[in-house]
RNA sequence: GCCGGGGUGGUGAAAUUGGUAGACACGAGGGACUUAAAAUCCCUUGCCGAGUUACAUUGGCGUGCGGGUUCGAUUCCCGCCCCCGGCACCA
């Protein structure tokens, strides 16, 4: 029967029990048990826990919990990721100190976690703003600074003019800065980086081996976009030597002209020589002035200029071809620079085109020449080369290699990744450890001066100068340990940065010796499984995997991947299908909710809407969540139907129930886990349950519904925690059935079912058929065949 | 344009990956209880039709569209359409 229960009294009495109890700390390592390290992506303290903080924390609490039920050592720990921009712009908003209103909201949202009652690891909780935590990421950006993989340079940076800051290439997004949707603007600056671009190879090769789904593998592949060609130099006819890169070797016979970046250094070089040298100059500026919204809006439409008075010469064939500037050619990819095959590649051809330049078409099909006129298109395809002396009729393949060493180049992979931009002109962050000599050669801070704190005498609204350069305490710090003329560095570390290491530190969080023994690396280090958003894949996902590598190299870290498995979730939309938003009216507050409804009912609706582990969204449904706090009323009666002995079909289907419930935690299939516990409580209700029977119920519902669960097994009469009950095992003798209903097909049309014995002989079924009156009136025939698959279906031809 | 993921009732979704399509839940309709409402309980609920006073019963269609393979297709193959996400002149 249906009761109410008082889910607040409930959820706080057993919330304080498993806290003062000490259930879930970081378990010890002298265990024979095996080991799962279970990770969220920590939240920023925004001020608030919203839904998909519960989406994203509560749902995989219910995997932790049946993995701690079968024995594993879980280590399921949670932390603040508390440096970032939105603490400065609230503080500047409420005149206040980011670190207050940073600490305030963590001290918030800590209460409302706890009210979620995961089995979280508190013990291990860390804050990347921490100065006990920054030190050591300050230390690493040492570290990597010493060996080179850190560093400053001048270069066309992203810059966000609302943001007052530099933005890494991964912030941008559809030439809008990630974070505030303001349009990206391109300037020249000093900026630090780190040398991601050293680990394209490795990035793209450990994805191998990783248990991740495969659409995330993907986005990382492509983003960092490996290409295998070759670099090629052609004599200028100034005398100097001019490398492209081309994925197209085999096509070198073809080129007609050469394209240079309008911002590639020969160009202004070559001021004097250039006869045109206005027009060449007003393209050049030109090309700056446009910002990436302006190259969006591009209807691809060619442009570009001829460089006259300066000629390339073909290495393969020695013949003398035009050089054009474009801004089709980025300066940022490859060399820079391009050697056009019009024939063979449809940009150059659409500029050729346009420019009236020479095609010529070095590499035909087998079974159908297809070449290019100028009325057609280039064919990008491999095939045999033509018109190219004396390889003639060598496939693409072959030809690349084997020109490309006739000609001294060198086969070679470029990237599309770029080095990691890091620097940030803002205050709320990691002071980057580096100070300045007096001739300006950076210096990392020694170990012994970290944590280099971050100042606290800073005016920090945003003005487009770094906020530390006003700091007088960093500037006499920095003199006083370093002398006279030392300055410091004023930038602070990108966020991403303090989040590509914390899955580390909550292995140590109060180690001041290093950021994480060696000896707890070993023991929980890879991560087995890491839960989070689909945004991060070529943000957090891609710089952690670098970092861990980096730090793998250093010698430091004992796995050189950090993450071996990863689910991506979806989104929780408002009831109206959109996105949740205020200025809609359709956020749901998860506060309300489980005051009103109960942790426990939160939880499991979010686990109900779907499958967890696709990316798909779901509406929140305010009768849905109804519904699961029905099934837990029912679920908290189920007392009422205990009895001395139970029929045979309520044994059968606990039976069934243990083994769907672990297979579909185990698939992260919450959703039809919670189908099976309904039905199994619909049954009940009907047919009766022994105690026995029951109490294996409530171990598979503890990780669901965790504060119920334990209270009910509280009521049975336990003294233990459920949730330091073993899981169940099912019976596999009781998961066959001993008679089956399966459909019968006439012609493979369904048209009634038979109940048999589940080892029943075809011939048995057939009559079983023949002896069910609905179709033996369809049997009129012969009967020509019978398929029948046992336990399945049974199928006549007639 | 390219890459990835999808399209199943009024809704969220199931379907042991080729074997009774729509489990479970929401919503809706009807009934019981109640002075009444809420809550709860029971029944019905893919669509269209036949049939009966009411049951019982029964036919056809149905997993984005069009083909194909198969005894049998939501599942496999071919060709389209649409939606969501990512990338976007990357040589």
């Amino acid at each position: 029967m249906h009761r109410k229960f008082d889910h607040q009294a409930i959820e706080q009495k057993w919330q304080k029990r498993w806290e003062d109890s000490g259930i879930y700390a970081t378990p010890p390592s002298d265990t024979n048990q095996e080991k799962e390290y279970v990770l969220l992506e920590f939240p920023y303290p925004s001020g608030n826990l919203h839904i998909g903080h519960w989406f994203g924390f509560a749902v995989p609490d219910i995997y932790v919990r049946m993995r701690r039920m079968q024995g594993k050592r879980v280590f399921f720990p949670i932390g603040f990721d508390a440096f970032g921009l939105p603490a400065e712009n609230a503080a500047i908003k409420h005149n206040l100190n980011p670190k207050e209103w940073t600490d305030a909201n963590i001290a918030h949202m800590t209460d409302q976690l706890r009210s979620m009652g995961n089995a979280f690891s508190w013990d291990a909780l860390c804050r990347t703003s921490d100065p006990e935590y920054y030190r050591w990421t300050q230390w690493m950006f040492t570290q990597f600074f010493e060996k080179g993989l850190a560093y400053q340079g001048v270069g066309v940076v992203n810059w966000c003019p609302s943001c007052n800051t530099v933005l890494a290439n991964e912030q941008v997004v559809n030439a809008a800065c990630e974070r505030c949707g303001a349009v990206v603007l391109k300037k020249e600056m000093l900026e630090w980086k780190l040398r991601i671009t050293e680990y394209a190879d490795r990035l793209i090769d450990d994805l191998e081996e990783l248990d991740w789904p495969e659409a995330i593998k993907e986005s990382q592949r492509r983003w960092i976009g490996r290409s295998a060609g070759a670099k090629i130099s052609f004599k200028l006819s100034t005398g100097e030597t001019l490398e492209v890169f081309t994925t197209r070797p085999d096509t070198l016979f073809g080129v007609t002209y050469m394209v240079l970046a309008p911002e590639h250094p020969l160009v202004e070089q070559y001021k004097d020589i250039i006869t045109n040298w206005a027009d060449v100059e007003a393209y050049v500026a030109a090309t700056r002035q446009k910002d990436e919204q302006d190259r969006l809006d591009d209807t691809k439409e060619k442009t570009g200029v001829k460089l006259e008075g300066v000629t390339a010469t073909n290495p393969a064939n020695g013949a003398k071809v035009p050089v054009y500037i474009a801004d089709y050619v980025l300066a940022g990819y490859g060399t820079g620079a391009i050697m056009a095959v019009p024939a063979h590649d449809e940009r150059d051809f659409a500029f050729a085109k346009k420019f009236e330049l020479p095609v010529i078409s070095v590499v035909y099909q087998d079974g159908g020449e297809i070449r290019p006129t100028s009325n057609m298109q280039a064919n990008p395809g491999s095939g045999r080369l033509k018109n190219s002396g004396e390889f003639d009729g060598m496939n693409s393949e072959e030809a690349k290699k084997t020109i490309t060493e006739k000609v001294g180049g060198t086969l070679t992979n470029t990237y599309r990744l770029r080095d990691w931009s890091v620097g940030r002109q803002r205050y709320w962050g990691v002071p980057i450890p580096i100070v300045y000599d007096p001739e300006g050669k950076p210096h990392a801070v020694p170990q012994e001066h970290l944590p280099w704190l971050l100042p606290t005498d800073v005016d920090f609204r945003p003005t487009g100068e770094p906020p530390l350069a006003k700091s007088a305490e960093l500037k006499e710090r920095t003199e006083k340990i370093f002398g006279a003329g030392w300055r410091p560095a004023v930038e602070t570390l990108d966020t991403f940065v303090d989040s590509s290491w914390f899955f580390l530190r909550y292995l140590d969080p109060h180690t001041t010796e290093t950021f994480a023994t060696l000896e707890h690396q070993k023991d929980w280090m890879p991560i087995d499984l890491y839960f989070g958003g689909a945004e991060h894949t070529t943000m957090h996902l891609l710089y952690s995997r670098f970092w861990q590598k980096a730090l793998f190299d250093l010698g430091v870290v004992t796995a050189a991947e950090p993450y071996t498995r990863r689910i991506n979730r979806g989104l929780v939309l408002g009831p109206d299908g959109n996105k949740m938003s205020k200025s809609k009216g359709n956020v749901i507050d998860p506060d309300e909710q489980v005051k009103r409804l109960g942790a426990d009912t939160v939880k499991m609706y979010l686990a109900f809407m779907g499958p967890y582990g696709e990316v798909t969204n779901y509406p929140w449904d305010l009768g849905g969540i109804a519904g699961i706090r029905r099934f837990l009323e029912r679920a908290y009666g189920l007392t009422d139907h205990i009895a001395e002995s139970e029929p045979e079909t309520t044994t059968r289907l606990l039976h069934k129930t243990i083994d769907k419930v672990f297979r579909d935690i185990n698939a992260y299939k919450f959703n039809t886990a919670i189908s099976a516990l309904m039905v199994f409580v619909n049954h009940v209700e009907k047919e009766g349950v022994t105690d026995d029977s029951y109490a294996i119920f409530l171990r598979l519902l503890a990780p669901f519904a965790p504060h119920l669960a334990e209270e009910l097994w509280e009521m049975a009469g336990n003294t233990t925690s459920v949730h330091q009950e073993a899981w169940p095992q099912a019976d596999s003798a009781l998961l066959t059935e001993d008679t089956v209903t399966i459909g019968v097909q006439i012609n493979g049309k369904h048209r009634g079912e038979i109940a048999i014995a589940a080892n029943a002989s075809e011939e048995e079924a057939f009559a079983a058929a023949k002896a069910n009156t609905k179709i033996q009136e369809r049997l009129t025939g012969e009967v020509r065949k019978i398929i029948y698959v046992p336990g399945r279906i049974l199928n006549i031809i007639v």
